[in-house]
RNA sequence: GGCCCCGUGGCGGAACGGCAGACGCAGCGGACUUAAAAUCCGCGGCUCCGAAAGGGGCAUGCGGGUUCAACUCCCGCCGGGGCCA
C-alpha cells in the first residue's frame, strides 16, 4: 500500500485526510444510528408513509466466515447502498436489510478441530461482519437483521419444509395443493390411487399419501463425500469433487428427504419470461431445467425371466428409430441384475460380473472423462419395434442410471457416443437421415446407370449433377431433370464456365469420401452404410431414410413430421409416446452434519415420518460432545450421537395426538437440511422478520414483495449477488417461492423481480516462467512494470487471478478504511469499472477518489481554518454544470452505471476548482445541492458538508435535488463538419436550429468548402446538434 | 464439441450507429517552494510533413460486409472467460 499520507507539519490542519474522514464517518455513523435514520417502518407502523410507493433492494446475505469482510463484499452492498440512498431521496419507502447464512459446513470443520460449538464460533463472526459493514455507513435497517441460526428464524424455515411436506402438486391444475385435499380428491375417486381408496388399508393410504407430498423421503442415487461425511447437492459438486474443501464424491443410493421441484420444471422455465433477469443467467437456469421433448419407446426384450418383456428408453430424436441397431442399459440397470440372476446362453456371466463389479468403483467423473468405450454385451435381444430386427443389448457405463430411464437405444449413424461404440465393438451402422447433398449422391447412385455400365467419366457426371442440384438450392423433386442434363452433358470433364471450380471440389469430396468405385457408392446406399464408411456420425438437419415398414413410412420426412409421424404410431400400437424430460432432478434436501436446521419430524417403530406440530417449533439442535463425523462408507447422520435427544415420544416431541398417541416411543429424524434452506424464503422474512406468529404478516408481505399496483410481477425490485448462485439458490428459492404462492401464503409467485450480477473483484498475482504462481509479498517491483521474485531476482509477470489466501493477495477491507477512509473505499470500489464486470483490485487507482474527496471537502472549507467557504454570488456557468450534473447523476444511478456518475462528480469538482480564487466557487445553495447529489456514494462527508451550512436534518432524508431541462442546453452547440465521412471541421450552431441552418452554416465553413475541393455536394446528412456530414 | 459473454492508450475504463480514448492512475513539462511533498496550470495513441504554429495518414484483436457514417450492426477467423456436454 502507497504512502499517501504527507507528512504530519505540513499538512493543513483541516485536510481531508484519513484522520479527517475517520472523524467525520464515525460521528454520522453514530448520529445516524441515535437517530434511527435507517429504519423503515411497515404498513399500519407509526411514520409509515403509505403514499409513497417501495422499493425493496436486497443484497444476497453473506456466510460469516470467520476472515471477516473481503473486498468483494462491499461492491454489491455498496452498489444496492447508493441506489437505496438515491431512492429513499426520490420519495420511496425503501426496505433494505441485512442478515446472515449462518449456518454451514465451515464453523462446524472448525468446532472439529477446537471442540468450541458452532453457534459461538458463528456468532463471534456475526458480530465482526456486523462491525465491518456498519463501518461503511451502509444504510440497512439494522432493526430487521436477523440470522438463519436465530430460533426466531428457523422454527419457520421448519414451518416452510410442513408448508411442502403437508402439499403434493396437482399435475392437472398445475399447482400445489394442501395434502388433505388429496385425500378428499381420493375418498372421493377422483385420484389415480392403486386400488378403490375405501379398500386401500391404512397403511396403504398412507403410502400412498407420502408418494405424492412435495417433501417426501425416498431412495436417491445421491452425492456421498465420505470426507465430509455428508450428501451434496448437484451444485454443492464441481467436477466430482466437494465444493467446499474439494474431497471425492461418489454416487451412492441413500434413503434422503427430497422436494419434488421436478413438478415445477416446467412452471420454473416459463416463469422466468416474466422477470428482469440477467439473459446468461436466465440462459443457465434454463439449461440446468433441460426440458427436452422425445418419446419414450418399449422394445421387447428376449429373456424370459425377465418382468413385462421389456425395456423402456428415453429418446430425443424417435425419427432414427429405425436406425437403433443396438441398445445399451447402464450397469446398475435391474436388467443387467436379472440377466445375472438368470443368464441367457449368450451370456458371459463371469465377464458381466466383473464388468458391473468394476463400474461401481468408478465415479460418474471417471466414466465421463474416460475417452474409452468400455461395456458387455449381455447376451440379450431386443426387438427394433420399427424394423423388427433382433438387436443386442450392451451393458456400458457411458449410460447413467440416473438419467432418463438408465437405458437408451443406440443409433450410431446419428449419435457421436454411439457411433465410437459401435467402431469399437463392431456393431452394425444404419443410416436414417441423410442432408440434401448426399441425399442427391444416393439418387444419383441408384438412377443414373440402372442397366448400362457407369464408363470412365461417371466420377465427372456426377460432379456435374451435383454442381447442378447444389445451384438449384438441392430441391429433392429437380434431382430427376439435373440428372437427365448432367448425362447429357459432354464426358470430357469440367467444360462449363463458373462452374469448374465447383465441379474440383466435388471431385475432391469425392476422393475424400473414397468414391472410387461406382458398384462402391451403389452397394454403401443400398446397405444403408454410407455413415458407417463416413468416419463419424451425422446428426444435423436432413430427411429421414431407410425408415419404413408394414404400417408406417418415415421416409422423405424432416426431423419435426418424422418425430410426429413416428411418435403417432408408436401410440397408437401401444409401444411408446410422446414424452418431455426435464435434466433437473429433485432437490436432496437431507444432510448429516451437525450444523443446520433439524427437521420436525418424527418416526415410529415401523419407521413412518410424523410431523411435529407446528405450536412445537422450532425443534432445536441437541448439544453434542464431538462434531466429527464417522467418516464411512455407511452414511451416519452426526445427529444419532444425541441418543437422549432422539428417543423421546410423541407427546414430547409435539405430534398431533390425532396422528399418535401421545407415549407412543419416537425418533427424531437425526438429518438436518442443507444451507440452501435458510436461503430460499429469506427475502420474505426481511419484511416482517420480528413475526411470531406467522412467518411474515400478509400486509406486510403483500406491501413490499406483491405485485404492484400497475399489474407487474412482484418480488424483490432489485437483488444483487454473484452470478455464482446462477442454478443453487436461485433456483431453489423460486421453488419455495412457487409453493407458498400456490398454498397462498405468499402474494406473488417469483421472489426477485430483477436481479443483478456485480463482477468479481480480482487481483494481481504473478507467476514465474513456467507459469507457476508467486505469492505476491515474494515479489518486488523493480521498475515500471517489471517484477521480480526478492529471494532469487528472477523475473516474474503480472498476471489477474481470483483473491485466495495462498497467493496472499488478499485485501482486507479495514486496513483501506484506516489509510483512506470509507467514503474514499466506497467511490473507489464503485469507479473501477462497470458493477457488473469483473476487476483487478489496484491500490494506486485509490488516490484518485481521495483525491476527489479532498477537493470536493476544499469547495466547502478552509483548510487551514476549517471554516466554511461559500461564494456570495452563483456563477452563472458553475449553476448549468450543477443541473447537468444532477441530471447526469440521477441518469447512472437508474441505470446502476455509477462509474460515470462519479466521473460526472469529479468533473464538476474540478471545474469549480478551476474557477476557485480562494474564497469559493459554489453559493451555498449550491454546495448544499452538490453536498445531495454527494450524498448516496459518499454519505459521510455529505452529511459533514450539509451540517455545516447549517442545514437541519439528515442530507440522506433530503428529497433529490431537481434540474431545469432548460439549464442542461447550451445557447449554441459546437458541431463536427465530416466530409465524406471524415471529420474536418467544426462549426457553432445556435440551440435547436433546423437542417437547413446547419447545411448553410456547415457549407459556409472555409475548412470544410477546402475538403469539398469543388467537388459537387451529392447529399447532405444532418442530425441537428450532433454531426453533419457532406457527402461529395 | 454446442451455447453465451468479452477483446479500446503503459494500466482501470468512457462513448442513444454520429467528434474514439470522457474520468481516474501512472508518466512528462511548468508554477509555487531553499528543496521536496501537497496544491495549482498544462501535455499526453501511433506515424509522416513542418523550425514552429499547424496539417496529413493510420488506429477500438484479425479479415470481410451493411451504412452518408461502425468500438457499436451482420458473417468468418484468432485469443480470453463462463455455462452445458
Amino acid at each position: 500500500m502507497p504512502m499517501t499520507q504527507p507528512a504530519r507539519d505540513s499538512t493543513p490542519t483541516h485536510r481531508y485526510t484519513a484522520d479527517l474522514a475517520g472523524e467525520i464517518e464515525l460521528r454520522w455513523q453514530t448520529r445516524w444510528e441515535q437517530a434511527a435514520a435507517f429504519r423503515q417502518p411497515n404498513p399500519g407502523e407509526p411514520g409509515f408513509d403509505a403514499t409513497k410507493p417501495r422499493f425493496y433492494c436486497l443484497d444476497m446475505f453473506p456466510y460469516p466466515s470467520g476472515a471477516g469482510l473481503h473486498v468483494g463484499h462491499p461492491e454489491g452492498y455498496t452498489a444496492t447502498d447508493i441506489i437505496s440512498r438515491y431512492k429513499r431521496m426520490k420519495g420511496f419507502n425503501v426496505l433494505h436489510p441485512m442478515g446472515w447464512d449462518a449456518f454451514g459446513l465451515p464453523a462446524e470443520q472448525y468446532a472439529i478441530q477446537t471442540g468450541v460449538h458452532p453457534a459461538i464460533t458463528t456468532r463471534g463472526a456475526i458480530d465482526n461482519f456486523r462491525r465491518q459493514l456498519k463501518r461503511f455507513g451502509f444504510s440497512y435497517d439494522w432493526s430487521r437483521e436477523f440470522g438463519t441460526i436465530d430460533e426466531g428464524y428457523y422454527a419457520w424455515t421448519q414451518w416452510v419444509f410442513l408448508r411442502l411436506y403437508n402439499a403434493w402438486f396437482d399435475e392437472k391444475a398445475r399447482i400445489a395443493r394442501h395434502i388433505d385435499e388429496l385425500v378428499a380428491m381420493a375418498s372421493r375417486g377422483e385420484a389415480a390411487t392403486p386400488r378403490e381408496w375405501g379398500r386401500m388399508t391404512a397403511d396403504e393410504q398412507r403410502d400412498f399419501i407420502d408418494s405424492r407430498r412435495l417433501a417426501y423421503r425416498s431412495e436417491m442415487v445421491v452425492n456421498w463425500c465420505p470426507k465430509l461425511g455428508t450428501v451434496l447437492a448437484n451444485d454443492e459438486v464441481i467436477d466430482g469433487r466437494s465444493e467446499r474443501g474439494g474431497y471425492p464424491v461418489v454416487r451412492k443410493p441413500l434413503r434422503q428427504w427430497v422436494f419434488r421441484i421436478t413438478a415445477y420444471a416446467d412452471r420454473l422455465l416459463q416463469q422466468l419470461a416474466a422477470v428482469d433477469w440477467p439473459e446468461s443467467t436466465k440462459a443457465m437456469q434454463a439449461e440446468w431445467i433441460g426440458r427436452s421433448e422425445g418419446a419414450e419407446v418399449d422394445f421387447a426384450i428376449q429373456h424370459p425371466e425377465t418382468e413385462g418383456g421389456s425395456l423402456r428408453v428415453f429418446t430425443t430424436r424417435p425419427d432414427t428409430l429405425f436406425g437403433a441397431t443396438y441398445m445399451v442399459v447402464a450397469p446398475e440397470h435391474p436388467l443387467v441384475a436379472a440377466v445375472l440372476a438368470h443368464p441367457a446362453p449368450e451370456t458371459d456371466v463371469a465377464a458381466l460380473r466383473a464388468y458391473v463389479e468394476r463400474t461401481r468403483s468408478r465415479s460418474d467423473l471417471e466414466r465421463q472423462e474416460s475417452k474409452e468405450k468400455t461395456g458387455v454385451f449381455t447376451g440379450v435381444h431386443a426387438i427394433n419395434p420399427g424394423t423388427g430386427e433382433r438387436i443386442p443389448v450392451w451393458a456400458a457405463d457411458y449410460v447413467l442410471i440416473g438419467y432418463g430411464t438408465g437405458a437408451i437405444m443406440a443409433v450410431p449413424a446419428h449419435d457421436e457416443r454411439d457411433y465410437e461404440f459401435a467402431k469399437a465393438f463392431g456393431l452394425a451402422i444404419r443410416d436414417v437421415v441423410y442432408p440434401r447433398a448426399v441425399l442427391a449422391v444416393r439418387y444419383f447412385a441408384r438412377h443414373a446407370y440402372p442397366t448400362t455400365d457407369p464408363g470412365p467419366h461417371w466420377r465427372d457426371q456426377m460432379a456435374e449433377f451435383m454442381t447442378l442440384v447444389a445451384a438449384s438450392g438441392e430441391k429433392i423433386d429437380d434431382f430427376g431433370h439435373w440428372l437427365d442434363v448432367a448425362l447429357a452433358a459432354p464426358h470430357a470433364g469440367p467444360d462449363k464456365k463458373g462452374r469448374a471450380a465447383s465441379h474440383g471440389a466435388w471431385l475432391e469430396t469425392f476422393d475424400e469420401l473414397g468414391f472410387t468405385s461406382f458398384a462402391d457408392v451403389r452397394r454403401r446406399f443400398e446397405e444403408a452404410s454410407y455413415y458407417g464408411h463416413h468416419g463419424e456420425s451425422y446428426d444435423g438437419p436432413g430427411i429421414v431414410a431407410n425408415s419404413t415398414n408394414s404400417e408406417v413410412s418415415l421416409d422423405g420426412m424432416e426431423k419435426a413430421d418424422a418425430i410426429r409421424a413416428v411418435t403417432d404410431w408408436l401410440s397408437r400400437t401401444g409401444r411408446g409416446h410422446g414424452k418431455v424430460t426435464f435434466r433437473l432432478r429433485d432437490w436432496v434436501f437431507s444432510r448429516q452434519r451437525y450444523w443446520g436446521e433439524p427437521f420436525p419430524i418424527v418416526y415410529d417403530g415401523a419407521g413412518r415420518a410424523y410431523p411435529i406440530g407446528e405450536a412445537h417449533l422450532p425443534v432445536r439442535l441437541p448439544e453434542l460432545a464431538d462434531y466429527a463425523p464417522v467418516e464411512s462408507d455407511d452414511p451416519q447422520p452426526l445427529l444419532a450421537k444425541a441418543a437422549a435427544w432422539v428417543s423421546t415420544t410423541a407427546g414430547q416431541a409435539g405430534v398431533d395426538p390425532a396422528l399418535l398417541p401421545p407415549d407412543t416411543p419416537v425418533r427424531r429424524e437425526t438429518n438436518t437440511m442443507p444451507g440452501s434452506a435458510g436461503s430460499s424464503w429469506y427475502a420474505i422474512r426481511y419484511c416482517d422478520p420480528g413475526n411470531s406468529r406467522r412467518f411474515a404478516g400478509r400486509e406486510a408481505e403483500r406491501y413490499w414483495m406483491g405485485p404492484s399496483s400497475g399489474g407487474g410481477v412482484g418480488g424483490v425490485d432489485l437483488y444483487v449477488g454473484g452470478s455464482e448462485h446462477a442454478v443453487g439458490h436461485l433456483l431453489y428459492a423460486r421453488f419455495w417461492q412457487n409453493v407458498l404462492f400456490d398454498l397462498g401464503e405468499v402474494s406473488t409467485p417469483e421472489p426477485f423481480r430483477r436481479l443483478f450480477h456485480q463482477g468479481l473483484i480480482t487481483s494481481f498475482a504473478y507467476q514465474d516462467h513456467e507459469k507457476h504462481l508467486v505469492p505476491v509479498d515474494e515479489v518486488d517491483e523493480a521498475s515500471e512494470g517489471e517484477f521480480v521474485r526478492r529471494a532469487t531476482g528472477e523475473r516474474v509477470t503480472q498476471i489477474v487471478a481470483k483473491m485466495s489466501k495462498s497467493l496472499k493477495n488478499v485485501v482486507n477491507p479495514d486496513e483501506v478504511i484506516a489509510e483512506f477512509g470509507a467514503d474514499t473505499f466506497r467511490l473507489y470500489e464503485m469507479y473501477m469499472g462497470p458493477l457488473e464486470a469483473s476487476k483487478p483490485w489496484n491500490p494506486r487507482d485509490i488516490t484518485g477518489l481521495y483525491r476527489f474527496l479532498q477537493r470536493a471537502w476544499r469547495l466547502g472549507a478552509n483548510e487551514e481554518t476549517g471554516e466554511l467557504k461559500t461564494a456570495p454570488q452563483p456563477d452563472g456557468k458553475i449553476e448549468r454544470l450543477l443541473h447537468r450534473l444532477i441530471s447526469k447523476v440521477s441518469g447512472d444511478v437508474e441505470r446502476l452505471s455509477f462509474n460515470t456518475a462519479i466521473a460526472g462528480m469529479i468533473e464538476f469538482t474540478n471545474a469549480c476548482v478551476a474557477i476557485d480564487k480562494g474564497s469559493g466557487a459554489l453559493t451555498s445553495d449550491q454546495l448544499a445541492r452538490f453536498a445531495l447529489v454527494l450524498s448516496p456514494f459518499a454519505p459521510h462527508l455529505a452529511e459533514e458538508l450539509w451540517s455545516r451550512l447549517g442545514r437541519s436534518g439528515f442530507a440522506m432524508h433530503q428529497p433529490w435535488p431537481i434540474f431545469d431541462g432548460a439549464m442542461l442546453k447550451d445557447d449554441t452547440v459546437e458541431v463536427p463538419v465530416q466530409v465524406a465521412g471524415k471529420v474536418r471541421g467544426r462549426v457553432m450552431i445556435p440551440a435547436g436550429a433546423d437542417v437547413k441552418t446547419h447545411e448553410t452554416i456547415a457549407l459556409a465553413d472555409a475548412k470544410v468548402q477546402e475538403f469539398i475541393a469543388g467537388k459537387p455536394v451529392k447529399k447532405i446528412i444532418v442530425v441537428p446538434g450532433r454531426m453533419v456530414n457532406v457527402v461529395v
